[in-house]
DNA sequence: CATCACGGTATCCTTTTTGACACTATGGGC
DNA sequence: GCCCATAGTGTCAAAAAGGATACCGTGATG
């Protein structure tokens, strides 16, 4: 999303607003997605998500991260291991999420999506 | 939001984010969520959302159109007189829209909004 | 010894988005 | 005649977001 407005800056002041610049982000939404259905790991992350890069992937999840919505766990081990979750703010996120799937289901079917 | 998938790009297919791609743009969700209440004018919605600059709402509204989610009516008379409101699949968003706001009224009390 | 996987960083460049500002047409009001 | 309002458009420039690519350390594997 370009960008939605900077970090809880109550400009129209409504919560719409601030809702969504914590939800801004190319892959943001995608991820919070993956992440409904349990722990993941980086690599794992980005094997679910075609087409994020290691960069986009780092900055978005740290991102989520500084916004409460995830949760970030390094295991001192070697190879690495990094675990990430939601947390209980990007879990109550569920229903936001659903409601734009169902919504893109039921009135995106793939092209023929014209109609008024 | 720094831009989601590029129309309607079956990149992970998935339909969130072709439904994200719609509501993509800094005003966007504004807009449609001053409209859910019903129709409004070009100026009326400027005045509506503070900071926004004619260009941008023009633009904003512009693409809402393109991608059916509101409908321009325009009346021939001077001063000119444009109508925007919603289309019926801009109506069926409300559930979305109301998730959101819900979300951020219950999980961001403006700013004390740290607690994971 | 060379390579692989993991989970990143750092740097640079391009694209996209957004903002500032000026300008337009027309009719009415003063 | 001059100014106001409406609903834009056009151009330019700045800022932000995203992408490409290279590099890092470590231990296990071959």
């Amino acid at each position: 999303m370009p960008r939605a407005v900077k970090k809880a800056q109550t400009s129209t002041g409504c919560s719409v607003e601030r809702a969504l610049s914590l939800i801004d982000g190319k892959w943001k939404i995608v991820i919070l997605y993956k992440l409904l259905r349990g722990t993941l790991r980086f690599n794992e992350l980005r094997r679910l998500i075609p087409g994020v890069t290691q960069r986009m992937l780092t900055h978005q999840l740290r991102e989520l991260e500084a916004d409460g919505l995830i949760v970030r766990v390094v295991y001192a081990q070697v190879p690495p291991r990094v675990e990430y979750s939601l947390s209980t703010r990007g879990q109550s996120l569920e229903p936001v999420l659903l409601a734009l799937k169902h919504w893109g289901d039921t009135n995106l079917s793939s092209r023929e999506a014209e109609a008024a």
